[in-house]
DNA sequence: CTAACTTTGTATCCTAACGACGCATTTGCC
DNA sequence: GGCAAATGCGTCGTTAGGATACAAAGTTAG
């Protein structure tokens, strides 16, 4: 009874239209107060010399997260970074070789932390800014992570994903600067994230830099909570 | 040498798993100051007597918005009516039948505005609250639409697609606490609308009220242009 | 060593937005 | 006509945000 409606529902999906799934992701870093992307050369011939995204088709029993994961692990070495979702791309001629859907994952990280197996790979890390083409329609697809990125960094506490453990107020800033594309008052920055209670003040100061240091802060990812907007929210 | 590249592509591809790709529409509405949904029954027999989202695979050159355009046409009849692209479900189980991939396109329309063959395909409209459970992760999928919709209108004005053409400040402030599930100050809410300069005042009065008749309005979508966020925006 | 320079860190002032609230006005209903 | 219910307008106090002043800390050039 209950089976022979599994029978059926299967026998109906097999008549549905098929098509490779990939997921690429755009992995964002931070270094010299620039935004960089990680990109690697296209294997296709097709797209001989472009720079393409870190993508891989998804396996039969892979859930969507995992197999960005799994890319991100397989290419960077990099565990528990930050990873989400962006938009599913899927235009029937985005891929030369036919109809490929693929789902753009955004993906923040520390490039002090995974200095590693760079270039063994073809693998490096690209000023945002200066991305001008791309294999596929990879342009388009950073182009909405970026957009999706300088949103979601208002909101959200992305941004510290971005930065190494400690770092100073000015760090902070000039990430903020980078992303969002504007220059900002050092005292009212100061002002903002000292007002959100959100920074543990570590008590040590930069090194190496030539003139007077700054204190080093801690995000305090424990005492975070989101906050609920004000209904007044409302802003068009 | 173009060719032979394209040529190995597309073997390349066709070694690819192919999935099922389905696209599903949460389509809210908005009647008696209540939020809407738009069900229909499952037409699997697995999923018997339980409602689902309006959904149909990807045909093999479709485009994913014109998959969810078509949706909407085909059942509602509706042209021009708000869509946006939320999010991917793509867990290995998520449907009986099979591995299917199903991306959800959120969209809003007019109650008013077709009011036709509903019944015909044991389609209606449902209280959002009230839904308890659907077939297949359609609960979760709605939840997920539900929460974008409320961040969004927040931040974009959706709402008015959900009203009729003409409507009293009372109705739209009625939508967004109905959305945000919150009560706000009937003053402040005018202030705030009035302040935007975006309300066509149409001279009109409301009918068939039961009290005072409020004034009625039209959105200017023409005037709408999406505002700079300030850096300051920085709000979490 | 000292003066000039750069950057950090704290404090103050002003304005505009927002939330709370008072109140007169207009309609329907008895 | 009087009451209830909703509309429409205004005011007041608070607060967050932007601009600016200035002292403190450290570096570099003479």
């Amino acid at each position: 009874m209950k089976k022979n409606s599994v029978n059926a529902v299967h026998h109906l999906v097999d008549t549905y239209p098929k098509v490779p799934l990939t997921v690429d992701c755009v992995i964002f870093g931070f270094e010299e107060s620039k935004l960089k992307v990680l990109l690697i050369k296209s294997d296709l011939a097709f797209f001989q010399g472009k720079l393409s995204l870190l993508g891989d088709f998804v396996k039969n029993n892979e859930d969507l997260d995992d197999a960005a994961y799994r890319i991100l692990k397989e290419r960077t070495g990099m565990n528990n970074v930050f990873l989400d979702q962006v938009k599913v791309f899927g235009k029937p001629d985005r891929h030369p070789g036919g109809r490929v859907i693929t789902i753009a994952y955004c993906s923040l990280l520390n490039i002090q932390h995974h200095a590693l197996n760079i270039h063994e790979n073809e693998l490096d890390w690209y000023d945002y800014d200066a991305i001008k083409e791309l294999a596929f329609d990879h342009k388009e697809i950073v182009d909405e992570c970026y957009a999706w990125l300088q949103k979601r960094i208002q909101e959200h506490p992305l941004g510290f994903n971005l930065l190494p453990d400690k770092f100073s107020l000015r760090e902070l800033q000039n990430l903020y600067e980078a992303i969002l594309g504007v220059t900002m008052d050092r005292r009212n920055f100061r002002k903002k994230f000292a007002s959100m209670d959100l920074l543990i003040d570590t008590n040590e100061m930069e090194q190496d830099v030539s003139h007077r240091p700054g204190k080093l802060y801690q995000f305090n990812f424990n005492k975070y909570e989101k906050k609920k907007r004000k209904w007044i929210g409302i802003d068009f």
